[in-house]
DNA sequence: GATGAATGAGATTTCATTCAT
DNA sequence: AATGAATGAAATCTCATTCAT
């Protein structure tokens, strides 16, 4: 059987691992019995449990941003379509991929070896709502761009925003919401304020 | 030494632990050294790691809450003043105690003896923010209620948003935002959609 | 409270504790909560768990030897007469302090601080048994002394198939036999061999 | 080196082990080290001590009974010829492995998890001399049989005597028996009784 | 290319024992 | 006379990792 192919089931087989018992508490031994391999091949292929975690997050972030990414692509529609697209797309990938969304958002809080890899996957979705932001303001005839500070929060609450809801969306009992129904809950929940926002308005504690 | 003032010891010392290197891999060794006590004497008062760790959660949530529900509990603001009172207190104890903050993110995706009080957690402010969005609905005229299912999945966008505002907050390098200037960024990211939503305006795809 | 009482209080619970669990898993918290008293009392008034289990030892012994001795002292009866009696006096014994007999049973095994004080018992024994036995070949007009060696097996095997016997005998589910009737078994089981025995009679395997 | 092989020396030196110590004090470290290998490695074939113990327990009870067995299984002989080469069997074989008899003995006090296997090894025991006590019954012309609840207690005295015997027989310093003279010391204590008891004769107090 | 055999290091937990009061 | 507070030492067990083949 082919290296690529063996190195897949591993990662697979890790993913699972990892994100139904977090980084520390799966075992090397769980992993290779659950990949259908011996343990020493898969330290010969990946190394230790610290680049197989690596890999794995590297992977998961890629199909992840790759699929946002996507969904934004179109450059025709307006600002709020493409986040919309973008939002759709996300909660669509992370509905279908559950493991790999959790080992993502688990590797956040694990220190250093591995939270680098999340920042820079947060970055890089930074960037696109950064780069739809500027349409929307472009789209509504002001050019002065946000300040790089107020945007890099913004793309955090917004991410944050869409995490939570992706966990909420996915522990419904009530019938699980369409991706695009999540994705209209939370463009509800915070399109106007950025259309505002982008146009120069603040919401101020002493209206 | 009196054995409250010792279990307070603890406590600290094992909210520091937890939050530096996660449930798993904390040891009790560290935690006991960090106290300034012998390990048996951890044991002895707490029981278990895990009893341990449920401590450290309940006493952190506790805390917590408390300072939110004091933060809202002025009944004459208008609904978003309340909102913004409560998201800075939110923010200025999450900055206070990032230790105690950084537990209870990370308590979220351990597993059932842990998850529960969380979850806990999260609806007691879910609760709270699902009043004020009543609050404001009622003040803005609109005596119908938002279907339940709906203000649920805002309070989760809300929550969470406010959650990851409150990490990238206390990462910034250049110079830590204030509670106040957070909680600005984040009314300013939700609180019109917000305010439009309980007026019954909703965004579609297709404008 | 005065010191005998509260030692007694002391062994008493240590009985309980150390037959119910063993010497190793018996731990000295246990026993000192079974007491009522603080684990300092228990070092004070006994020094260390060895030497705790020494004592119950030693009580458990000589209340144990003194019931049988009791049970033949009577000089006029015939030797099958005192046999009997001090064999219904161990049954009885045994049956109304279980836990006693537990701990000199479970002694046996535990090596050297504590053999020895269970090999005296058995030697005590002994030499009941020893002197039982005189008292039968002289009854029977054979005056020739059996040898020590012999002596010492059959008290060994006497006192073995009583062990056994008190164990079984407290074990039955269909109604448990009086110390009486279990005695009178283990009298049909050997004072025959015994009666013969004294007489210079031998069972051979090539008969 | 094969499995099998480290299993095999694995159980010996747990054998060893827990006939010094005793299954608590015993201690894994010291097994390992017995057994010449790492103490993961016991883990990894033996699961867990408990387990091991109940390995060593069961591989000594087919041993033991194995042994005894084959010595009664000549059907031609006398009863008592084969309750004498039972004995035999028995003596030689707690002679030539003490230690394995000294586990049996103390798993007799150790509770639920292994009382089971040496009752079970009693019950095969006690099965035996109840066949030969009914051979012996026939042999003497009397086809009725002993009350059930009798032939027990008889059984368990006879064992009771017997394992006595054996830990007497071993701790000799003055010349340690052969088997053959501790089972004729046995069969001289009981078996003229027992020749009795089958044929309807009882020991009574009042003579 | 693949694995059965093996281990060093370290995790949680318990226990007999002693101060200071 | 009695105890709350505290610990050193050691137990069982697990895990990431590597040879030798």
């Amino acid at each position: 059987m082919p290296r690529e192919v063996r190195e897949r089931q591993m990662l697979d087989a890790a993913v699972v691992g990892f994100a139904r018992n977090g980084y520390q508490a799966a075992s090397m031994d769980e992993i290779a019995e659950e990949a259908g391999v011996s343990k020493p091949l898969v330290y010969l292929y990946l190394k230790s449990k610290e680049d197989l975690f690596t890999a794995c997050l590297r992977r998961e972030r890629s199909a992840l941003v790759g699929a946002v990414r996507v969904g934004t692509r179109e450059r025709d529609g307006s600002a709020d379509q493409q986040l919309w697209n973008g939002l759709c797309a996300f909660f669509a990938h992370t509905a279908v991929r559950p493991d790999g969304w959790a080992v993502l958002q688990r590797a956040d809080t694990l220190g250093e070896p591995f939270a680098h890899e999340v920042a820079a996957m947060r970055a890089e979705i930074t960037e696109l709502v950064t780069l739809l932001l500027g349409r929307a303001a472009r789209d509504a005839g002001c050019d002065e761009a946000l300040a790089e500070r107020e945007v890099s929060g913004l793309a955090h609450a917004l991410v944050g925003a869409a995490e939570s809801l992706a966990g909420w969306a996915n522990a419904r009992t009530d019938g699980v919401p369409s991706a695009k129904e999540t994705a209209a809950m939370l463009m509800n929940f915070c399109w106007t304020g950025l259309e505002h926002l982008v146009k120069g308005a603040r919401w101020s504690p002493h209206r």
